[in-house]
DNA sequence: TGCCAGGCGGGGT
DNA sequence: ACCCCGCATGGC
């Protein structure tokens, strides 16, 4: 513990992304002040032979990607490139999608004024776990409380050669078990048996459906399932989309049920309303869900706000 | 202080 | 197929 892992450059490429693409706004949604610094992001990834991080950029041609890896091997190259490419949504075409929300009174704002945002996906299916069991019965600022001790506590932590930066990644299945007890001060409270019981599950590789793991219900598989692979044709349905979205598209003021938000949300997005569901908590900043009926009823909800939120926790996060 | 919050499973009906 | 409760923590 408490040793760094050097890594070293080892790859440069410039990759022309699918229009229409926005680098800044992409790096930025849902990262922490470890994914982005204003001007790169950083995407560390694990491969068979060690850890490697992709640093990226926007270049004159199309976004820079660097890759820095433990050894220079092309196996790490590779993974980098193809992680980047994922992660920032390179190869996405939003077009039939921003055509579908063009006149949507939440999500229209984004290809109006915030043409080229993608959202920012994680690295592995384990990563969108972690995070969805953090969200748990808890606000976002709580959750991401966690998900960032997680980070600090039990991570990895990586130094990336001459450019002086210093991240920590979220901690994998062996590290979560290795130093369970440790788990204790990243204060997941109650959620830690979950998190142990997930660890083991995918140590051993032993379930079908994310379903089948203790712990992990409707909302955090499909949440997962969102950020982690871009599956977006299931809305993950919790409290706050159950008040929100009647309350948006429908003027209700009370709580829907799962299916019936979940049927709405279909008929809404079709097969992008995992991509709305992320999206939705991005134009609200993630604001608790009475705040954020009120900036929806004033009119004044706000993607950029002096205060955490998933555009601007990079901001109000330190290392 | 004593609720309450982007869930979940278990135990009741 | 429902309803209800407790779970740990932080914020107000």
């Amino acid at each position: 513990m408490g040793r760094y892992r050097r890594l070293v450059k080892i790859h440069e490429d410039t990759i022309l992304p699918k229009e229409p693409y926005d680098f800044k706004l992409t790096a930025m949604c849902y990262a922490s002040c470890w994914d982005f610094d204003g001007k790169q992001a950083y995407i560390p990834f694990y491969t068979s032979s060690g850890m490697g991080c992709t640093v990226a950029s926007r270049g004159e041609e199309g976004v820079v990607v660097s890759v820095y890896a433990e050894k220079a091997d092309d196996e790490f190259i590779e993974s980098g490139l193809s992680v980047a490419k994922h992660v920032l949504g390179l190869d996405e075409d939003l077009r039939e999608y921003y055509k579908i929300i063009e006149d949507d009174p939440l999500l229209g704002i984004i290809p109006r004024k915030y043409r080229g945002l993608h959202m920012r996906a994680v690295t592995s299916l384990w990563e969108g776990v972690l995070i969805g069991i953090c969200q748990q019965n808890a606000s976002f600022r709580q959750g991401w409380t966690m998900v960032l001790n997680l980070r600090r506590i039990l991570g990895e932590v990586l130094q990336l050669e001459k450019l002086n930066v210093i991240l920590n990644t979220l901690p994998t299945p062996e590290r979560i078990l290795r130093q369970a007890k440790k788990l204790k001060e990243t204060k997941v409270g109650y959620r830690r048996d979950t998190i142990v019981n997930v660890a083991k599950s995918f140590l051993k590789a032993e379930f079908e459906k994310l379903e089948d793991i203790k712990g992990i219900g409707q909302y955090t598989a499909r949440l997962a399932r969102v950020l982690a692979l871009r599956k977006y044709d299931e809305f993950p349905v919790d409290r706050w989309f159950s008040r929100l979205i009647p309350y948006a598209y429908e003027s209700v003021d009370r709580e829907w049920s799962r299916q019936k938000v979940e049927r709405y949300a279909e008929k809404l997005w079709g097969k992008w309303r995992g991509l709305s569901a992320v999206l939705i908590t991005v134009v609200t900043a993630a604001e608790p869900i009475q705040e954020a009926l009120q900036s929806i009823r004033e009119g004044t909800i706000d993607l950029m706000p002096n205060k955490p939120a998933p555009m601007t926790l990079w901001k109000y996060t330190k290392p």
